[in-house]
DNA sequence: TAGATAAGTTAGCCATGTCTAACTTTGTAC
DNA sequence: GTACAAAGTTAGACATGGCTAACTTATCTA
């Protein structure tokens, strides 16, 4: 577990941790990473599915930000990681894995989003953090945000 | 700019934001990832040379989690970037600038950790979300976590 | 139904960030 | 002052996730 906190020489003063734990922390944040990718793909997938009828690499592509080169080589490893499901040249879709993942990310996604909302943030910063921050919100702080959104 | 809101079927709609504007979150989310491991480095060089006296490459990898041989590539790279004045074999400093991305950084993650203490959530937790949240923080978002911390 | 255009894929490049194995340097303890 | 242990580096491999250029497939339209 964490030391005590020290002196407080400064206003916050660094939660002074165990090396271990420490470096479980960076070991959890690159493992988010590796999954970021899937879930802002399932996520995206799953939202034009909804709204346009079907999910298209090209759409997936201005979305994201990238080219459709790139959209192919991932959705191969959603493929490969059993995610999707899809022939060469058509539409994308969700396995039943791909779907649980989607909402679970869409939920998430949007509990963050609401809890920035709710602390006056505009919408668009509360989007645009929220893309990067909901990849690192334990269940724990997921409930947090929960409990303070109720609880207004 | 994002539309208006939707009809509210789920209790979170997600917000429809512009093919662009979603596009330009996700690069946001892709160059913060790139400046992660510097903030990352610099963050906690400041906080070995504080703690310990001096920062080594043995300790870093410990804390971090990672091998020797990974902290010493990144940190010819912090070095390129004018972030980390360091002889081989000998312990490294930071320069002025990475003494001020230190600073922010530390002080963002301080108010990250307090803010989600000051929701309810354990220590440990609150420290190993914070390390992978403080990274995407905007200055909006950081304020607004600050203007919650001194209003309780 | 033939061509043109748009969409999608393949091949091959690059940078990042991790690793292991093997080597060099430093510092210390006799 | 030598030898050994610990620290640090170098070399080289691998996976990820971008890219461009060139090719293939699908679709639409005249």
């Amino acid at each position: 577990m964490t030391k005590l906190q020290s002196q407080g020489r400064e206003p916050f003063e660094a939660v002074d941790r165990a090396p271990e734990a420490q470096a479980d922390g960076f070991a959890t944040v690159r493992q988010a990473h590796e999954s970021e990718i899937a879930e802002d793909y399932v996520e995206l997938i799953a939202e034009l599915i909804e709204t346009r009828g079907e999910a298209r690499p090209v759409e997936i592509a201005e979305r994201l930000g990238v080219k459709p080169p790139t959209v192919t080589k991932n959705i191969s490893r959603l493929k490969a990681a059993g995610l999707v499901r899809r022939e060469p040249y058509r539409a994308i879709f969700l396995t039943d894995a791909g779907q649980d993942l989607a909402e679970i990310c869409r939920r998430r996604h949007r509990v963050v989003v609401a809890f920035l909302l709710s602390l006056g943030i505009d919408k668009e910063t509360a989007e645009r953090d929220a893309e990067g921050i909901e990849h690192h919100v334990s269940g724990t702080t997921l409930e947090a945000f929960e409990r303070r959104l109720n609880q207004k």
